[in-house]
This record gives structure tokens, sequence and C-alpha cells, in this order.
DNA sequence: TTTACCAAAAGTGTATACACATTTCGGGTT
DNA sequence: AACCCGAAATGTGTATACACTTTTGGTAAA
């Protein structure tokens, strides 16, 4: 079974999502994606199933896909969880951190440096969603990353709808700061840090909604 | 569009391996499964991608779907990330305890110690995965019970493939020790005694594989 | 002008059809 | 008897068909 091409119609779609190129609220007609993608409605439906279960797009019955716009309260819920989630994963980090590990997470912040630095806010936005995907991968462990990512991705989307003027904007020296603690093994540091991080990007959200409204086409082109 | 018919596969389905009544390796051919639900392949197919996503079972191309047969290294990952995530749930859980949420957890402890006296084993196994799950709705946090939910399903099916002999008898202890604890407030015994219990019940485990076998509409009955 | 309503258009939900890949199984060879 | 090969059977992957629901757009009544 599987269908690599369901799974690229997915990613697709992730990617427009996540990138803001598809708002909240837009609706995805199914034969519009498979005219696009060039495939029948079949495949296009199982990949509006798959990303309905990532929360990314929401199914009404028998009216359709729209991208998902998360309720302020799912919001607060989902930062609950990656504040549950990665203050031990910070902890576990430092519990078992390598050179290699450190690193690598050293490069990744540099990325994002450079990204800031040259003012590219779609690279920054994927970077800075990254880095905490990166440290779960370097531990090596498969499943945490993967539920992170699915995480960081609906916050993407919540970032979207809730978004204040400048917000995030010191996200990248926060995850400076919690490099250094990791380096120097300093477990209580870097928890706490990586604590304040989260707390900072959802204190920095603006929880009244903003309005939607886009042409698909154009959004994937 | 969503259709509570494939919802209603899929509940199916993850009943049945979570209850151990289809072994991992099992084959889960569609037109079997289709004509098991009296439904058309279709949505036997939306079904078993979605349990494919919660990695209950595999998808081999164009060789169809199998019930999951979690490595050890997987196995070791998810309570790793179980453990990440009850440790903060249970800290979050006294902070902001109620009686009304102690209660329901020593109501849920009490249904437990019923199905461990009358020998109920099925029971006493959707009683016991089930009581984490009934702290993070009892938190209010859906996102939460969701992913645990997911987490517990897995842990299922490897409790089922790596269980030795009289494995997880004493969790039921460790819940009501849990609750009690959290009965008290005392933050940090009931976060200890929540990590000591994951960590019991991962370490009741024997991680060397046993064999499957098995027929698909014996099972379903 | 606004509202109510109905027919046409568009869209979803499920089943079926068909191409292609894999598995099964029997016959022939060694 | 064991092994290899090929045809039939079985099963998956994708597209299409069709019933039914929602939306749209326009006409008539208030």
């Amino acid at each position: 079974m599987e269908s690599s091409t369901t799974y690229a119609i997915v990613e697709a779609l992730t990617k427009a999502i996540v990138e803001h190129r598809l708002h909240p609220g837009t609706k995805l007609a199914e034969q519009k994606l498979a005219d696009h993608f060039g495939v029948s409605r079949t495949l296009v439906r199982q990949a509006l199933f798959q990303l309905s279960q990532n929360r990314l797009i929401r199914l009404e019955p028998a009216r359709g896909a729209f991208v998902a716009a998360p309720s302020v309260a799912e919001a607060k819920q989902v930062f609950a969880v990656r504040r549950m989630l990665e203050a031990e994963m910070t902890r576990a980090f430092v519990r078992e951190s390598t050179p290699a590990r450190i690193k690598a997470l050293k490069d990744h912040v540099a990325r994002e440096q450079a990204a800031v630095d040259r003012a590219d806010v779609p690279s920054r936005n994927e970077l800075l969603g990254d880095f905490h995907v990166r440290m779960a991968e370097l531990m090596g462990n498969t499943v945490l990353a993967q539920m992170l990512g699915e995480l960081i991705s609906r916050c993407a989307l919540i970032t979207l709808m809730y978004q204040s003027a400048s917000a995030a904007a010191h996200s990248h020296e926060e995850h400076a700061l919690i490099v250094k603690a990791l380096a120097a093994r300093d477990e209580d540091t870097a928890v706490k840090l990586m604590n304040d991080h989260l707390l900072h990007v959802e204190a920095n959200l603006t929880f009244d909604r903003k309005v939607p409204s886009n042409d698909i086409s154009m959004a994937l082109s």
C-alpha cells in the first residue's frame, strides 16, 4: 500500500499552510486540488484526511475541507503541551549531551542568525521552528521528533492567526542562550530558558482574531 | 467531508489491536475488511491510512497493511516520550489540582481495583491505560489527552509484544500511590512516583520477540 | 429593496472499474 | 525430492461514476 503521491500532496499542503501561503478558513476544494496536482480526487481526499489528523485542516461533513483556524483555547493547550515536552527534552538533552550534538545546534543557530541578518523572513521562521525539532532529532528519538514536528506545525498556524506586530523577534536570541546553557551542561538554566522561551512566544500572541481569505492556486503555484 | 463510517472502522480496528485480538504482523486485506464492515474498499483504505499515521499498522507499498510490530528501539522511544510528557503533566496536575479532579481519579482507581478483584484482564488493561489519559482529560487539555491516547495505544501493542509473564501486575497499586500523592498535593513525590511507574512498566518488558499469526475475521467478529 | 423560494451548478461521499504488482500454485526440469 | 519458472488468482493503486447534499443565482412575491 502507501502512495508517495499522497505523501507529496500532504507535504505540499503542509508547507503552504505552515508558510502562511494558505490562510485559516480557506476552502480546499477537492477537484481544484486534484487539478492542481494532476491526480484524481481519490488521492487528494487521502491527503486531506491525513492533514485533518494533524489538525492543520478541518473537515466539515458534506461541506469540505478548510484550513484550520485554531481557537485560543487550543492554542494555549498546544503551548502547554510543548512546554511539558520540551522542558523534559531539554533536561534529557543536557544529560545525554555530546560535543557533536552541541555543535549541530550551534550550527543551526548560526543559520538562524544568517537568515535574520539578511532579513529573510520565510527562512527565519522555518529555522526558528526547526530548532526545536532538531533538538529532538539529535537525541535520536524519532517518536519525539515527529510529535514535536506536528505540534510546531500547529504553532505556525497559531502564530499566523494571533501573532502581534513584532512578535517572536528575539526567538533567535533565546535559542542562542539555550544552546549556551546546553553547552555549559547547566541543566536547570537550560530547562528554565526553554520554558521561558516558550512562554515568551505564547505571551507575544495577541488573542484576538484576524481575517482570512485567499485563493488556493495562487498560494500553491 | 468526513465520514463517521471511516471513524467507526478506525475505532473498531484500534480496539481490536489494543485489546490484542489482532496480533503484530497480521495482514489486513482491504477486501476482507470491507466485507466484514459491509462497506467498499474506499472507506477501509481511508481507515487504514489513519491507523498507519497512529503507527498501529504498517503500510507496505503494493503489499498491503499489517498490524505494526514496534521495534525495541521504538518501544524505548515511546516510553521516553511518555515519561517526559507525563512527568510534567503530573506536576501541572498538582498545581491545578481540585477536589473534583482528585475524586475522579480516585473513582478511576476504584474501578481498576474492581477489575483486578474479579480478575477481568481485558477491563483491567483498558483501565490501566485509561488512567493516564484520564489525567490529561481532567486537566481540560484535549491536545494533551489525544497525544497521550495515541502513545498509550502504541504501548498496548508494545506490551503485547514484549510483556513478560506477570508484568504490569502492580501497575494498579502504583496508580493508587500516585493519586495519594496528588491528593496530598505533594508535587515532587507525585512526579517521582509517576516517573518510576513508567520506568517499572518499561523495565518489565522482556526485549526479545514473540511470534505473531492470526485470523482477522475471528478477531473482529 | 428585501425576502423567500426553487432550479441549476458545484461539491462531497461512497461504490465500482480497471491497470498493475504481488502472491500462489502446478508442471517441468535437474 | 527439491528447485525454478510461468500462468492464474489475488490484492493494491488510481481513476471514474453516480447518488445525494450544499451552495449559488435568479425570479417572484411582499
